[in-house]
DNA sequence: TCAAGTTTTGAAAGCGCTTTCATATGCGCC
DNA sequence: GGCGCATATGAAAGCGCTTTCAAAACTTGA
């Protein structure tokens, strides 16, 4: 059976013909008078209203939709909806978009490019109003597609030059570099990085690198770089362990994650290490948890909510204004400093 | 400017009777090619699904689901998109719908329950092919327009007894009661609950209730309840400072959420005590972060992502079984034993 | 070979709205 | 009071697909 099959079949709804009957109307009307009641005179807008709220008529947006030619759908494509910055990112955005009348359609692919592209397909045959992805990197049936989609794009979360259409995000490798540089600032010569530098995280890596790069430059040496295969607290520890046993005059530590930081300082605890004294310690991503450790985390605060709210109220200027045009910001990350380096 | 306003024209796309032209068949035979291949003639199969690849042909769904009279969009409710149990459950729900073609539409009420209907309203007017909701508490407009939902109904995250369709979740009592029964099995005494207990959240409340209930029936005296404001680190510590003040000899205390069972946790390392030696702590969510905190966290663990995967399959099944009956299910809750109680 | 199925195909009727276009209605003014 | 204009309303034509129904094209068995 597929998704459209008849055989569950809906006891007729109120239709719109049903309303202009009770209220004596044409149902050109009861369209006017409950889409653009100004185009309507009093009298029977009043009549048309309660005769709709009489009958409990709702109007079927699939049938508006086809004659209108344009859904009131925004499709949001995000690798993964439990990551807690996505998530923020959709947060913002469903309710910006939902007190315009709009709806979010939310797909994730799990970093799966192939996926990202069956999504992307499902979601422009539903004509949205406008279509949110992750990142700036697809297949080229995802760019072809994305190029050709005949309503506002918008790439999300990564920053760079040429967007497809409009980009909001920010730097990772600049991210990266931030840090670099307060550790620089800092006076801390012998530095280490924390991340997943193999994974598929081009994010990640990106950071990393931009790291690399800043303390090479202003330090005229390389950081050591440890990998991190997953985001969790564990994974922190033992980065923790291996970078002292192969560098023990650490001084300073940067981390991809929050998590993976906090994890650094339980082990830091336990191995009789004073925080920041002893060792620095840097986060990305200023997750709840980093304002309530001991001591405070300091860390690299990505504009997660920003992001929402920015490609919300682009979407609903670019719908509202048919000759504006797309835009590429980069929405920059802010150093928190508190007190763990 | 309304949603379905016209003014960014689509350049029109391909359509169907155009792959029908180039097949040389007729506009039902590429409907029927394309949907239920088995219908149509090896010869004609190949015929149009060649010009539809040539064509880049996509069917515009809005079309198809105004003529098939249902559409492959199942629509699901939650209060936040945040929190990261419902994140878990929506990753589980796409991940098993969007194979099967389904799309989601989310939208998020913040636990306003006015919003909640707005939002059931509007989807409601998508002809949706399943409605997914958090919670059985609802108001009167709601619970009408999900009575007379022509589509599978499912209430998930809480238990009772009778939902307006389908259920598919927990009881929060339950899992206080089994907090409760687990320390008075340990022989705690002196024992205290830390949770939302003032707040909008039903569910924290029961779980409080559940708690107080069990260990009043099994220990014969009340439990010390603190409020929690938040679910976040600093009020756990903060909770525990107030507990000990008014109640010294605390040997165990339950937490609401983990978060506060982790800030609890690193307060008391601050104030020297041992855990779980001079006091026991259990958390409630088994988010990622309790297997490693140390000592790890004992808590207990929510059917988060469980539900999910019960309710995408409930759907499957009762779109396809047209027979198929709704169901009331109880997925229960487990205590993950650590070390700290 | 022909009648009686059986399977494939196509024509056409919607699905429930929006919007255009034409008609009706009301208004101000000479 | 009648003319022209602006405004309010209705009729009707789609929007692009699915599905029913009937006709056409094949099978099969006698």
């Amino acid at each position: 059976m597929t998704p459209t099959d008849r055989s569950h079949p809906a006891p007729r709804r109120v239709r719109m013909e049903e309303v202009a009957r009770v209220a004596g109307v044409s149902p050109a009307t009861v369209s006017r008078a409950l889409k653009s009641p100004e185009t309507v005179s009093e009298r029977l807008r009043a009549r048309v209203q309660e005769a709709a709220a009489r009958l409990g008529y709702a109007p079927n947006r699939i049938a508006g939709s086809l004659a209108g030619a344009r859904t009131p759908l925004v499709g949001v494509i995000v690798p993964s909806l439990t990551n807690s910055f996505f998530a923020a990112t959709l947060d913002r955005m469903t309710t910006i978009l939902e007190a315009e009348g709009y709806q979010l359609l939310i797909g994730q692919h799990a970093y799966d490019a192939a996926r990202e592209e069956r999504i992307a397909t499902a979601f422009c045959s539903w004509n949205p109003s406008a279509l949110v992805i992750t990142g700036r990197d697809h297949t080229r049936g995802t760019v072809g597609l994305l190029s050709a989609a005949p309503c506002p794009v918008v790439e999300m979360w990564d920053h760079d030059d040429r967007p497809l259409d409009t980009g909001i995000g920010f730097s990772n490798r600049e991210a990266g570099r931030l840090a670099g540089r307060y550790f620089a600032e800092q006076g801390f010569d012998k530095v280490a990085y924390v991340g997943a530098i193999l994974g598929q995280d081009a994010r990640a890596r990106a950071r990393s690198q931009g790291f690399a790069e800043q303390v090479r430059h202003l330090a005229g040496q390389d950081p050591l770089i440890a990998d991190a295969k997953s985001r969790e607290l564990g994974e922190g520890a033992a980065a923790l362990r291996q970078i002292l046993q192969r560098q023990p005059d650490t001084r300073a530590i940067a981390f991809s994650g929050d998590m993976l930081a906090v994890g650094a300082m339980f082990e830091a605890a336990r191995m009789g290490l004073r925080i920041p004294q002893d060792l620095a310690i840097l986060g990305y991503g200023d997750l709840d948890i980093a304002a309530h450790t001991n001591p405070p985390l300091s860390t690299i605060r990505p504009p997660h909510d920003e992001i929402g709210a920015a490609v919300a109220r682009h979407i609903l200027h670019r719908l509202a204004v048919p000759e504006a045009q797309s835009e590429n910001v980069d929405l920059g990350v802010r150093l928190i400093r508190r007190l763990s380096a």
